[in-house]
DNA sequence: TCAATATAATTTCTTAGTCAACTAAATTAT
DNA sequence: ATAATTTAGTTGACTAAGAAATTATATTGA
């Protein structure tokens, strides 16, 4: 009889060892993307505008799950480091523009070689098909429960 | 011939689609245990707390991959909330030991109760065979690269 | 023995986020 | 036409973390 109260183990949750993976793998890339000198949210939104040319702060701040307040700040830090320009709307006297600079659009590339090669740190030992489902199942879970927007951290 | 950089494709990468569910499981039991005053960071001292009895925050620092600057403040947190006691070990005069109070002891079988309905929330939908899939293959990479201590957030 | 070094914990400073209050511009409704 | 409301973005107060400096105690070695 041990005095022990009920609580289960808490690695019989799918959760922990999610969180346990996932967490490593985003530290092991936030490692490498400090060295030029950008965080993971920063990196981030350097690759929503390569492929979109220019987004409003409020469209970012959708897409990646933060709030206006966090990507006015991190907007602020990018353009410090002259990688962003931010642009009043001709159309809307609110409303703002976001658009990497040639310095910025030339780091997207080598950071993107750094996401992939983190990719391959962890997960390129996997046996094809087992890597296959996993993405199936993850990509499974995001539509069955709806989940919507990336939180970056 | 699009201008475009090159830089593969974001969601091809597994790491994104294990941040995005993680990132979302993690959000969703965190607005659980806020309703009982803590965060996710907290509830898993006091979850190693109930296994261990008593343990230094160095040792909890090491367990949960987080600074002992980090556990020194969470600990007084706890205390400040009555979860936790600090007490001077007898045989260090440099150690302190940590341990839940009673009502920190009655508490953490309602939250355990939490982190199992959340897991069952994004989980339980998942076909037996691909949930023990899942989880083979998130253990097989810890195994695999030698991950070590749990990153709390 | 007692000086040098190592270890445990805390504190200070900085960073990056949230939330809520705020400012300015656009839209809606009277 | 203009008052009320909504929307876009920024700012300030606060939170929780990490890194480095600091304090106190233990251990090692000359």
């Amino acid at each position: 009889m041990s005095s022990a109260q009920s609580a289960s183990d808490l690695t019989a949750h799918v959760g922990y060892w999610l969180r346990y993976v996932s967490n490593h793998v985003s530290q092991a890339f936030a490692r490498k993307v400090e060295a030029h000198g950008v965080t993971v949210a920063e990196w981030v939104v350097m690759r929503q505008l390569l492929e979109e040319k220019a987004l409003a702060p409020s469209q970012l701040a959708d897409r990646m799950g933060m709030t206006r307040g966090a990507i006015s700040k991190l907007a602020d830090r990018l353009i410090a480091k002259s990688m962003l320009v931010r642009a009043a709307d001709p159309k809307d006297g609110r409303a703002q523009t976001l658009a990497l600079t040639t310095s910025g659009r030339a780091l997207v590339p080598k950071l993107a070689a750094l996401a992939d090669a983190n990719d391959v740190e962890f997960f390129a030992h996997l046996k094809p098909k087992d890597r296959a489902t996993l993405l199936r199942i993850l990509r499974e879970i995001v539509k069955k429960r709806g989940l919507k927007s990336l939180p970056v951290d």
